[in-house]
DNA sequence: ATCAGTTACGTAATTAATTACGCAAATATA
DNA sequence: TATATTTGCGTAATTAATTACGTAACTGAT
């Protein structure tokens, strides 16, 4: 988007947030690729979350990772198929079903880390070349929309218009 | 995404900015649908568009909204639907269709600028509130894409590794 | 004037995620 | 203890966008 929406700044926050995001996302997925790794973006945030915390139930993944439970069970179907997780029933609760690493899975760990070092190191160039941070900005809004949400800020703009 | 991730900085820059993002375009939705107007906010850059511009064929919005040309079409199958834009075949080149707006498009434009004020105006509000302004940091980010891909960034960073 | 290559568009298939719905197990309440 | 409510999960349908592919119209080089 150039010219045209050059003026209308912050009423195209969120498509410019997305447009960053998916080129972004886009170029991760060439660089596993191109380092001969069929991992996916997407499945980043699942794998990385068991690396992390030994077993979880889907509902437990959803909230950690802010998506729904159907989506999920889509990225396990995903990362099981690829021999990378399995599930366990829950002796405590017959309900949850507990995802964990396999062995195949961790085996991998070693060899996502180093690329997930330079991912991160050249993200690091970008914010560093940054004069006003794209974190800290980004942080800004979390927080400023956690203790307001923007649908609750809406209202209270269109009410103190009404005075 | 909270503490499991917090620690990974720079390697998620990716998925908080599309967080961000998503939830801001729900709040959209939400809100365009509490002032009783019919309008989704994914519609936003086509309908703008056209109404800056009295006439554009489907590559033509492809490129300046940076969307693939189905997108596009798809979109504009939805506002033909509406009633609000219409098309019609280009002379100068039969290969084209140009799309415009209505005049039930252009009818409803007054209405949907009141709402696209207050959003411009919360937005506002959010971005003063911050001592990191997302947009000039978005701004940053994308002319440092420009100069040099992150692709290309990445392959420059893993040769000079190699020395 | 012809033919190769490019451009504009449309359709189909695929991808990624969501919402809606339903069931079974656990928990709370009367 | 029976029953109502909530929770965890799974499936299906839907949404939004992409890639892949095909066709017709235009353009450029000979």
């Amino acid at each position: 988007m150039q010219d045209v929406f050059s003026k209308l700044g912050p009423l195209i926050i969120a498509s410019r947030l997305k447009r960053m995001s998916d080129y972004i996302m886009r170029a991760g997925a060439e660089f596993y690729h191109s380092n001969g790794i069929e991992f996916e973006p997407k499945w980043f945030p699942l794998y990385y979350l068991l690396s992390q915390e030994k077993e979880l139930g889907i509902m437990e993944i959803a909230q950690k990772l802010n998506i729904s439970h159907p989506a999920v069970i889509q990225l396990a179907k995903e990362l099981e198929k690829k021999g990378w997780i399995i599930s366990t029933k829950s002796k405590e609760d017959a309900r949850k079903r507990l995802l964990k690493l396999s062995k195949k899975g961790l085996n991998l760990l070693p060899q996502l880390q180093l690329i997930w070092d330079d991912i991160r190191e050249v993200n690091r160039q970008v914010v560093d070349a940054q004069a006003t941070n794209i974190l800290t900005a980004l942080e800004e809004m979390e927080t400023f929309f956690d203790s307001k949400s923007y649908t609750e800020r809406m209202k209270l703009f269109q009410e103190s218009k009404k005075k």
